[in-house]
DNA sequence: TGTATTTGACTATATTCGATAGGTATGAAG
DNA sequence: CTTCATACCTATCGAATATAGTCAAATACA
């Protein structure tokens, strides 16, 4: 199969057991999937999920952040927001205060303080090792590259 | 917030309102998301999930790959193989041949090359917008830095 | 002001993807 | 021949994401 890529700087030969790996879509999907199964096998440690773990560090220090923003924010449905929150509520790392009749602030907890310092740690690790494994002549495109794609 | 990256390439402000976006592996993950949800929306002109449009990709030309070594391949367990394949037997796209006993090789159909033409135009169409909404510096980094995560 | 519309949080539910556990039959190895 | 590994499959679960729709509160406006 051709380059279509076309890629000067990638004259990695192209195991022909997988002719889809020059794709920049398949890549995207392979990369993604392995490093958020690694994430999320890390995030284990303190019994959170990805968009768990998002939120918790989304709301750090905001007071009146309702959950339709949270969603607007990360891309989660209202819908899916709403057991999102329960269970962190359930667990008492967040609280949802009411900021008039109908609208809720979920605010961190002093637990929800304490599992953030860990989630900080667990994911500043990950993404310290996931540039390292980049090469360094590619590390600086890589966050522009995939910015350019949803932002 | 710092910009832990230390990126000298990638200058543009980071929203107050979205401090995870400066994280590389959040990026990736929304990133894939909505590109993945894009290739969806367009494989549904054939009735197409992404997995099976790979599978097709994947075995076209090739008449003794068994649905254990397409797994391998894609990174698909055997257990999730099955349906798949099963999807794309019954719609007539492929079609399992003994090669002994045991194994059963996945094979394109006449049918299933004329869908794989229709999956071509519509992937090659995807990867090259892809490839255009990347800014022209970082372009050619993007599949070797994907690359460097999984392969 | 009173009515209509929109908004925020939620429930219920469906689909897709990925995973494990297990079952059955064939092929390979001693 | 017996044992073990392999290939394919079913059943099922967990997580993420999607739609439809409920309900009450906020808002818009005639």
């Amino acid at each position: 199969m051709v380059d279509v890529t076309g890629n000067p700087l990638d004259p990695a030969p192209v195991e022909d057991s997988d002719p889809l790996a020059i794709l920049p879509g398949y890549t995207l999907r392979r990369a993604a999937n392995a490093m958020m199964a690694e994430l999320g096998t890390l995030l284990g440690e303190v019994d959170l999920r990805v968009s768990e773990a998002s939120i918790l560090l989304l709301i750090d220090g905001r007071a009146t952040m309702t959950s339709t923003q949270i969603g607007a924010a990360l891309d989660i449905r209202s819908a899916n927001m709403a057991p999102l929150v329960a269970r962190l509520d359930a667990r008492g790392l967040v609280a949802r205060v009411p900021l008039d009749g109908k609208s809720l602030a979920v605010v961190l907890t002093d637990a929800g303080r304490r599992v953030l310092g860990e989630v900080r740690r667990i994911t500043q690790d990950f993404e310290r090792d996931l540039m390292r494994r980049i090469p360094t002549e590619h590390r600086d495109h890589f966050v522009p590259a995939l910015n350019a794609l949803w932002r």
